[in-house]
DNA sequence: ATGGCCTTGGCTCAAGGA
């Protein structure tokens, strides 16, 4: 089974480009971020015409995230509060967080917060939002399924995931409590990244600026990950980006990560 | 040191992204 991640930046302004890659890459599920679309705008159809049923938890203008699969998921979980109830339903006004099962795997789609710039409000937010996810996905660990958490992390957790980590204490993506949080959610809960279990060199990215030609110079960050638990984690046979829809035209700024098991 | 580019909404600019 082949599944995949990717910030798509507009799933309306993108659409021919996933249409495109899907039938290329044949994955069975794609989880997608910043769809920008509120539910009852998203372009259902274009999915369905070509073999594929769509799980969306939008809204207007920001944020976003669906899952399109083959077959459809089972028990989907739209935002933290579905697992951890009403006491976190403010983090969901932001929507960030989509998951079900397929083939007795569960999938879970996030698209953590940026965190804007490093001191900021939106940074303190996005600190918090990772201490939540540490709770939503220890909650999930207590059943039997194995997990898969896909999707935006905004977190490049090592220095070889950047093209030029100087100075990265200043910079939003790269600093230590950024890497804490992530390692409290994802590693300390015993998920592996998978991409690292083939590719440990640096030099590997999914995500380059807009600006400065930082795609044609190669100056990018990875931060779209895909995290497993042990049992899936011995499974995967393999995990890579895919750069070819980041050369397209009007291309989003991130590009797919896709792992088989 | 700064901004560089893109998307959305509903404007010809601002906000947010990363």
């Amino acid at each position: 089974m082949k599944i995949a991640t990717w910030n798509v930046n507009s799933i309306r302004t993108r659409l021919t480009h996933v249409q495109d890659w899907l039938q290329e890459a044949a994955v069975d599920v794609l989880c997608l971020q910043e769809t920008k679309v509120m539910d009852d705008s998203f372009p259902i159809a274009a999915f369905t015409e070509i073999g594929y049923h769509p799980h969306i938890f939008g809204q207007k203008s920001y944020n976003g995230v669906a899952i399109v699969s083959r077959s459809p998921l089972d028990n989907v979980q739209l935002g933290f509060a579905a697992v951890l109830g009403e006491s976190v339903a403010e983090l969901d006004e932001q929507k960030r967080v989509i998951g079900g099962t397929i083939d007795g795997i569960r999938i879970v789609n996030l698209y953590v917060p940026n965190g804007s710039s490093v001191g900021s409000d939106k940074y303190t937010y996005k600190l918090r939002w990772l201490e939540v996810l540490r709770s939503y996905l220890s909650a999930l660990l207590e059943q039997p399924e194995p997990l898969l958490v896909c999707g935006d992390f905004n977190v490049a957790p090592d220095d070889i995931d950047i093209h030029d980590p100087t100075g990265r204490e200043k910079m939003v993506m790269a600093t230590d409590l950024e890497r804490q949080a992530l390692q409290q959610a994802i590693a300390d809960l015993g998920l592996s990244d998978a991409f690292r279990k083939f590719t440990p060199e640096a030099g590997h990215f999914s995500w380059w600026d807009y600006r400065a030609a930082a795609f044609r110079r190669n100056l990018g960050w990875r931060i779209d990950h895909i995290y497993l638990t042990p049992d899936l984690y011995d499974r995967a046979i393999n995990c890579t980006i895919d750069p070819a829809p980041r050369k397209r035209d009007q291309p989003s700024d991130h590009t797919p990560v896709i792992v088989e098991l």
